[in-house]
RNA sequence: GCUGGUGUAGCUCAGCCGGUAGAGCAGCUGAUUUGUAAUCAGCAGGUCGGGGGUUCGAAUCCGUCCACCAGCUCCA
């Protein structure tokens, strides 16, 4: 092994370094609890987990002496040996250590699995490694665990919960700090912290999950959809809006029923059944069949922003990125075969528009059907193939997510990630060859006959409310000019130049834009920390020298003081800033 | 839903071993007329998440419900 490999470049390097850290909290754990029973402790993205059953409730104390035990670990330099054995003796071998997890994991193994373990001083692990070859590889002072918790054994929440202690290590302090620096960060974009001291949006006890948008949030808002209404308009999608309450029957003909019903909210009107809708496709469809439709029609593309209600879990919920009621920017095309490449390429060249307005990079998923899918096998390969092909065809990369697909297809999801190098899953399109069946949609072709069109799902924001929680924390609240709540803050020096302030500021508004004006009798200082605190992108600062000389000195939430300028100049400056909706 | 934690003024928080609440910011009033990230003073504001129990007495102890937080599961 060269030295080459003991650098963080090497990401297998890392790997097995923090999977070689996760052996050792788990003797440290075994050191200060011995009746703890082992479960599995992989690598992952960020550091490692390890999952314990044991009776001791784990806190943050016990995570500081756990730390610490480790940290003798390191010291004691033990080294790593990989030895294998034969299935038989390896169940045996764990048995006899009281390791009924890892026995199971044994057991589940392939026949013809090589079976290895790792040894560590007094410790032995089930792993197929790679491992570092001694503990003291391991640098002390760049390693720490982060938090505990519960986790399911094998994720299934019908099996008993485990307690999960996660924790980091990386090559060198620097590296450490960096990522707890980078945690920090995050905190303090928080959006649901941010959505509050920017009076954009909140969620209050009465509505869990059932999200609460302020006048400031509500601009937001109305700039994306009206954005969203632009774009769709220029791609040739015309729109619609279809009912939130519809007849159970429906969703019984759309296969929510059988397959998203523990996630719907019901409600009866007089003596029938009703559903809210917790997607929107169903309504679509019928506003598709209201008539008959000629080839000449299609594609037909038609979006809707639609309200939709999902019972989640409650735990699941968290803040505007999880909720139980949100909009989505549903877009459905009607199509005949021939036309799904291009369709489908379309769709892709509009999310990337999408995207990169707002300066997210995106890697794309295909997610292929699920186990409940409602076709048969080779609707499943069929329709999972012509996406493949979409995507290979025009030079797409894209990773393989098996079986997450929709119940009625599979999807191209786009997963982007936010300023601080974090992923959201947002826009999707769906493959769909199951409604159109179930619904019997037709057109006629060419031959007079009917057929049977093709339908695609898809959303670019995914949800709205999602959408604006990720740009709030994207942006870290400062929100480039278009969306900005407030876009310019008219600040007088002084009651002498009030009347000066108020005309500018009608001005601005004669011109279209989103101001304010503060009168109150405070210090210059104190009005621009305010209306930094609320990141407002341009200040104007109005004294007596701006009204003698007919300007305006400007101030730039990011760039600070920029001098004294015409409000001509000015206004046509910030004008071009936000048609063009650049930042 | 599950595991663990939290819940005190609009916000951020203090209130040790039980004796019915305090600060800063925000708000209001007044003074101040100020040149690029916090002017000063005064006032007002909470039945301490809800409803129970223990106790002479509970924000403080115990159970319960609700909500939130970190995860698990799930997912736009």
């Amino acid at each position: 092994m060269s030295d080459n490999q003991y650098t963080f470049e090497n990401e297998n390097y890392k790997k097995a370094c923090r999977h070689t850290t996760s052996h050792i909290l788990a003797q440290a754990v075994k050191r200060l609890f011995p009746k703890t029973k082992l479960a599995i402790g992989p690598a992952i993205a960020d550091g490692f987990y390890y999952d314990f059953d044991t009776e001791e409730a784990f806190t943050p104390e016990t995570l500081e002496s756990l730390e610490s035990e480790m940290k003798k670990i390191i010291k004691e330099k033990l080294a790593l040996e990989r030895f294998e054995l034969a299935r038989e003796d390896a169940i045996a071998f764990m048995a006899e250590r009281d390791e009924p997890y890892k026995v199971e994991l044994i057991r589940d193994l392939p026949e013809d699995a090589v079976i290895s373990f790792y040894r560590q001083g007094e410790f032995v692990d089930l792993c197929a490694g790679p491992h570092l070859d001694s503990t003291g590889r391991v640098k002390a002072n760049a390693m720490k665990l982060t938090s505990c918790t519960g986790a399911y054994w094998r994720g299934d929440s019908s099996n008993k919960m485990l307690q999960r202690i996660y924790g980091t290590c990386f090559m060198k302090k620097d590296e450490l700090d960096a990522y707890l620096e980078r945690i920090e960060e995050a905190k303090r974009r928080d959006h649901r912290k941010l959505g509050r001291e920017l009076d954009l949006f909140a969620l209050f006890d009465e509505g869990p999950g059932f999200p609460f948008f302020f006048p400031k949030g509500m601009v937001i808002r109305n700039e994306l959809e009206s954005y969203w209404r632009q774009l769709h308009q220029e791609c040739g999608y015309q729109e619609i809006k279809t009912p939130i309450i519809l007849n159970e029957e429906l969703w019984h003909r759309s296969g929510h029923w059988d397959h998203y019903k523990e996630n719907m909210y019901f409600t009866k009107i007089d003596d029938g059944d009703y559903a809210v809708k917790p997607m929107n496709c169903p309504g679509g469809m019928l506003a598709y069949k209201r008539r008959m439709w000629s080839y000449k029609d299609l594609p037909m593309r038609v979006g809707e922003l639609g309200l939709v209600h999902r019972h989640e879990l409650s735990g699941a919920l968290h803040g505007l990125m999880r909720v139980r009621a949100f909009t989505q920017d549903d877009a459905h095309i009607f199509m005949t075969e021939e036309q799904t490449h291009d369709e489908i390429l379309g769709v892709i060249t509009k999310i990337d528009k999408v995207y990169k307005l707002f300066g997210f990079s995106y890697h794309i998923e295909l997610s292929t059907c699920p186990e409940d899918f409602i076709g048969n096998d080779e609707m499943r390969t069929y329709s999972e193939n012509i996406l493949k092909d979409v995507l290979d065809k025009n030079g797409k990369e894209y990773v393989i997510n098996p079986g997450d697909g929709a119940f009625y297809g599979p999807k191209i999801d786009f997963h982007l990630e936010d300023a601080i190098g974090r992923t959201w899953q947002c826009g999707t399109i769906q493959l769909d060859f199951q409604m159109p069946e179930r619904f019997d949609l037709e057109y006629t072709g060419t031959d007079g006959a009917k057929h049977r069109p093709i339908m695609i799902h898809t959303v670019a924001y995914g949800s709205i409310e999602r959408f604006i929680g990720i740009l709030t924390e994207h942006f870290a609240g400062a929100f480039p000019l278009w969306l900005a709540p407030v876009q310019v803050m008219v600040l007088p020096i002084t009651d002498r130049s009030r009347d000066y302030a108020e005309a500018a500021a009608a001005k601005l508004k004669d011109a279209g834009f989103r101001v304010e004006t503060d009168f109150r009798s405070e210090k210059i200082g104190y009005k621009i920390r305010e209306a930094q605190l609320q990141k407002v992108p341009y200040m104007l600062v109005l004294g007596d020298k701006e009204a003698e000389n007919g300007t305006v000195t400007v101030r730039k939430r990011a760039e600070g003081d920029q001098g004294a300028m015409d409000l001509d100049d000015f206004i046509a400056g910030i004008t071009q800033e936000k048609i063009s909706r650049t930042y």
